[in-house]
DNA sequence: AAACAAATTTAGACAAGGCTAAAATATTTT
DNA sequence: AAAATATTTTAGCCTTGTCTAAATTTGTTT
């Protein structure tokens, strides 16, 4: 068995090797909230025992063993978020917290039920595509709503889990994964993204739409 | 928060409680699996923190804040035992060890919503009492059923969950909480208890008699 | 009542996983 | 290219929860 440390450090080391690429030990300490010198000892564990490889001061990469694990506990993740929402209704800004508690403590049986209640859901409320149990994962082609042209039409894909506020906001205004809707401009200086849906106009900040996924609807 | 060892401890220490009424050391470190020093170290713990009070040599009983602990662990423990098998379908010799590790994540919110899902249930598929959310318990009358006369119509109160063999046994002769039965006989010697359902015959070890929980039918 | 046995506690060690402060290495600026 | 800055690693310490071995206390025999 896998302490739960150690899988959060594996989703981690995933999540910011998918965002960034490279995988640094400040990034790491800043999304696991934990010093870097504490990342340094754990991912000399994680290379010993084969998860990660690591050159000193250039960052770590996963095995294929590393990533397996890692994806196993996104598949977890992402099944109960959808379960909480489905079957006990908790709303979408709140599943990921739940969920990062009991990633750690589904256990085969009960993630194999979950699925089957769930028709082999294909992605989390969020958007985000739900890892297959043979640690494969659909890729799509996405572009980031802030990188949209104006007068485009488009669908959301995905919307990052990670800001409750932002997730009540988009909920509040109707957007979801699947949502259609017309960037209608960007204001300039860094300012918001106008949208256009079911009539209304609304304004996204530049930062919360770097973390809107969407794809250009065919119209 | 409270880790989730000082949890297993006060849950363990209100089980020993209830059904031996004095909880030393040894029936401790047995019933956690953890050596006798072990134990000693963590009661000085939980009585500094006065969840539980301590006499040297002589045992260790819950304070009200370490009861009002202990029973939260148990209500989660319960509910998440009748969830599985209600929503997930999950067989009643199995919910037993998904609930150990599960009882230690519910929030209060997603307690509730469960709660609510079963319909505010008053016991468990083991038929013990889920305490309620202030902390109180029903208590029911009833005996083992080794200690029943023959030529007694009883009906299952409650089972012990903690050996899924016994359970599956039980299961397969279709006896579960709320079953009738009649005591036929026993036999001498520590031989079992032989009781009459659905028209026909079986034979329950002494040992495993002590855990089935009976009460007089009114027939 | 003394001796033996059983239960409990103390003493000291260890592994996990975190921290801070200081040293080493990379990177950027001037 | 040297200096300044930023990042990473090392060294050493702390807490939690466990262990074994030894000492202490309690309970039971004889």
């Amino acid at each position: 068995m896998l302490s739960q440390s150690i899988e959060d450090y594996l989703k981690a080391i995933y999540e910011v090797e998918s965002s960034e690429g490279k995988v640094s030990t400040s990034a790491l300490s800043e999304k696991l909230s934990v010093s870097p010198a504490s990342v340094t000892s754990m991912v000399k564990k994680l290379s010993e025992r084969k998860l990660i490889t690591h050159k000193r001061y250039q960052g770590v990469k996963l095995t294929p063993a590393g990533r397996k694990i890692a994806l196993e506990i996104i598949r977890h993740h992402r099944l109960i978020e959808l379960y909480l929402k489905e079957a006990l209704g908790v709303p979408w800004d709140r599943v990921h917290q739940e969920a990062e508690k009991w990633e750690h403590v589904l256990s085969e049986d009960i993630e194999d039920r979950i699925d089957e209640f769930l028709g082999y859901p294909v992605t989390d409320p969020h958007g985000s595509p739900i890892p297959r149990r043979d640690g494969t994962m659909i890729v799509r082609q996405c572009d980031a709503l802030v990188d949209v042209e104006p007068d485009t039409l488009v669908k959301v894909v995905e919307v990052s889990d990670h800001d409750p506020e932002l997730l009540r906001y988009l909920g509040g205004i109707g957007l979801y994964p699947d949502t259609e809707m017309t960037v209608v401009s960007k204001q300039p200086f860094k300012g918001p993204v106008i949208v256009e849906l079911t009539g209304k106009e609304y304004s996204i900040g530049r930062n919360a739409a770097k973390y809107i996924l969407v794809e250009k609807a065919n119209n």
